[in-house]
DNA sequence: GTCTATAGCTTGATAGAC
DNA sequence: GTCTATCAAGCTATAGAC
């Protein structure tokens, strides 16, 4: 077989912008097309299921990097305090500073009672139940522990869309700036 | 001329309903057909300028709407916190208590360096601005009541967000409960 | 594994009858 | 003002050469 133009790799990175911003309906094959350098007929080598394939393995490309990523360090060495900077960190590079839509956001346009839907909902409780572990480790309760991780989320993903919207970044930073103490402290914020 | 089928604002209603949940490539014209109980010659005589108009047409209304019903009450008579409490109760019915996702949020998707975009940016900002008015009003400084203004509408478009993918709607209430603390009181929350 | 070429369907939009 | 009928362009997907 001739030798791959793309690298796996680098072909899941390039599908994710597209999906990203686009969503899944707006990520046009003409799209995909562009922004890969491959052709049609040869995405569709790589992905013999079409779109859809592509959207999956997007998902799972995008879950794989937060696994290694963010949750693997948030349960490694290091005090909590310093394992949730390290997230936050991931975090700010995964959504460029804001600058960057998130994949579960825009993805789940159109309601998700489909496979995709079922990745994305797996996806998001996994962050939630990492970021609810690390509190639970420093001694908050479990329900409240629960409550910060869900609150830690809706901030992130709330700042995403005002910056998208709004073109402001700030609150973005200011997110994920206050994770640590979030996350980690025993007192309510 | 014949007597329409359907008016102005259930026209507008319906449209809505695609757009918010699909965004603007995946409302299809198909979709707003079914979801009007118009033609597509029809929808063409009501906006002429196409799907572009009816979007706009929709943006247009969901801020009219927001005025009305957001906006104005923010500003008028009653104690500031029984007056964002009345905001508070405004959104949830808007959103249907986290179950509709925010205009927003899916009409920006695939950016908004467009007409479009202007229009959803400026409601945006009316919405802060209004919000971070309140805040002053009950002695906030002024920098720290845009902060605050900006907390609340992170809090209900990552709510939003959340209530999509999780399927959980309780955080979305939750939030709305902690508006008039966060927008009226003195001190940090 | 990548390519050109093409099939078949869906899309946004319009013409013209009533 | 709504309708049927129709168009060109875009879409997803496939066949077959190299």
């Amino acid at each position: 077989m001739r030798p791959s133009k793309i690298s796996d790799d680098k072909l899941l990175d390039r599908l994710t912008g597209v999906f990203r911003v686009h969503g899944f309906e707006g990520a046009s094959l003409t799209r995909l097309v562009k922004a890969t350098g491959l052709r049609r007929a040869s995405l569709y080598h790589r992905f013999p299921g079409g779109k859809d394939e592509m959207a999956q393995a997007v998902v799972g490309w995008v879950n794989h990097w937060f696994v290694e990523h963010v949750f693997t360090p948030l349960s490694g060495p290091g005090s909590a305090e310093e394992r949730v900077r390290n997230m936050a960190k991931a975090l700010s590079k995964f959504y460029a500073r804001g600058r960057k839509p998130c994949l579960l956001n825009t993805l789940s346009l159109g309601g998700n009672d489909n496979e995709i839907g079922r990745h994305l909902r797996a996806s998001f409780e996994a962050w939630l139940e990492n970021m609810a572990a690390i509190a639970r480790e420093t001694g908050i309760q479990p329900k409240e522990a629960r409550r910060r991780a869900e609150e830690a989320l809706i901030g992130i993903q709330g700042a995403l869309v005002l910056a998208r919207i709004a073109g402001d970044h700030a609150p973005f930073k200011r997110v994920l700036d206050r994770l640590p103490s979030l996350l980690t402290d025993g007192e309510k914020p």
